[in-house]
DNA sequence: ACGGTCGTTGCACTGACGGCAACTATGCTG
DNA sequence: CAGCATAGTTGCCGTCAGTGCAACGACCGT
């Protein structure tokens, strides 16, 4: 048998649609069937017959000239249904604020897997940093977003999300080595209402960040700001009531509401 | 014989995520098993396998509590990396179209900290698309493109973008010197879906823009047309609906629902 | 406890995907 | 212009993965 590995149908069909998302694909103007079958390891013919597929639901497109593929407008469309996106709009505003008044970049986060995910970045209008509100960067969750949106977990669900992967943050000098370390830190984070990050994630990189919740009352993303310790560190912890103040009301356009039914 | 037809397979996984995109599902929270199989017309076990891929390769994402389905975040993610690349393939042919319209030359523009960039121009004839994103000039925002791109701005946020940097647009002539007249003006614009400057970058020079925006609404580009005066003078305002229109179009095509974001 | 709905799982079947190879088209090189 | 290389499509057949049915477990309200 000598077909490497056979994932699960359309598990392959997604590696195209990463690969046609890749950064080679963004610096040409898109790829042809013979390189994606080499980045995908797939047999040429069937990315032709996918990519065929594909391009008749509308999910990519077909250059007519070069034959190469793009991401199609359904995938577009797709993205503006996704609650990712109604959170990104609901939120901007309040970031945009945030980066205002504190002249750093705010982000926002959300949870998948053992990752942080930056869905959306908010600089002040001067920044000096090109706008790189890339949407793909997952950090591991040892940073004060992760933690913060891990705020509801029971340590029997940190066990679960994290198994035995230890140490949980690689080899940063980081405080937070095991579960029952994290669980601390998580705690510390839900009575504080905020989380705060010291050089954990990266050396001279400070942070602080507020948990956004949804109407169920989940956590379901993070505002973050993060900066160099020397311009943000003595803010720190006024930086997380401000996040936490700002997630609220985040919270509330979401249907949250503090204190629901019932005790 | 219930089977209706059989798509080339992942079409009818596309079904599913139009279901999730449908707006039944926006308004509730997101969509079960077997509500999509109605929706789709299939079986409920293929509907929950499906997902269960679908959901593994983070194209779905399942709310714990309810079992529901919705949009996940691997599709946002797509698309954000990929909207820059996309604008200026789906703006060309529309900056075309309008080009051999107005025989005039057409600009597609963007945003980056005080200045707007120039990023593909669409003359009659030819078309110049600048390597990189980096256009090659640099103009104040004090034109019709970089007044539009900042419609979505409040006060604020223009006074943290401009700080105290008056008058604005040097030693121009121009009517606009401070923040708050810059503020008026740029409402205008926003009520009228488009802006026109006249004299203002340039003597002699008039030009019209409008905004594109991307699946998440925010404007990311202007699509722009300008010529000296006697030429395009009395078609200014006409200019400035076409370009409406046109970027409407090319907007769309970013996956852009004018929809509010959220009730 | 009962019926009702929702979601998952086991299992046999078949048709659609998987790979190989032949074919066409285009471009580069001597 | 022949020759070679690369890109892309199509035909073919074996087999594997999706399909549908049905049984099962979980949950909810009365």
């Amino acid at each position: 048998m000598p077909s490497a590995e056979r994932g699960h149908g359309l598990r392959r069909d997604v590696d195209l649609l990463d690969a046609l998302a890749s950064d080679e694909a963004a610096q040409r103007g898109g790829l042809g069937v013979v390189r994606l079958a080499q980045l995908t390891g797939r047999e040429k013919s069937q990315v032709s017959r996918a990519l065929k597929a594909l391009a008749d639901a509308g999910i990519v497109e077909r250059n007519p000239d070069n034959l190469e593929y793009q991401l199609g407008w359904r995938l577009f469309s797709l993205a503006a249904r996704t609650t990712a996106n109604r959170l990104a709009r609901v939120a901007e505003p309040v970031m945009r604020r945030l980066s205002g008044e504190f002249e750093e970049t705010t982000h926002l986060c959300v949870l998948r897997e053992r990752d942080v995910l930056t869905v959306l970045s908010v600089s002040p209008g001067h920044s000096f940093r090109m706008p790189d509100w890339e949407g793909e960067p997952a950090h591991a969750a040892c940073t004060s977003a992760g933690r913060v949106l891990l705020m509801d977990s029971t340590p029997d669900q940190l066990y679960v999300r994290f198994g035995n992967a230890e140490p949980l943050c690689g080899e940063h000098p980081t405080r937070t080595r095991t579960v029952p370390e994290l669980c601390v830190v998580v705690n510390r984070f839900r009575e504080l209402g905020y989380g705060t990050e010291d050089e954990e994630f990266e050396a001279g990189l400070v942070g602080a960040s507020a948990p956004i919740r949804d109407f169920r009352g989940r956590a379901v993303a993070a505002i973050n700001i993060s900066a160099p310790k020397r311009r943000l560190g003595p803010r720190l912890d006024e930086a997380g009531r401000r996040l936490a103040a700002a997630a609220g009301t985040v919270s509330a356009q979401l249907g949250f509401s503090p204190r629901p039914p019932i005790a």
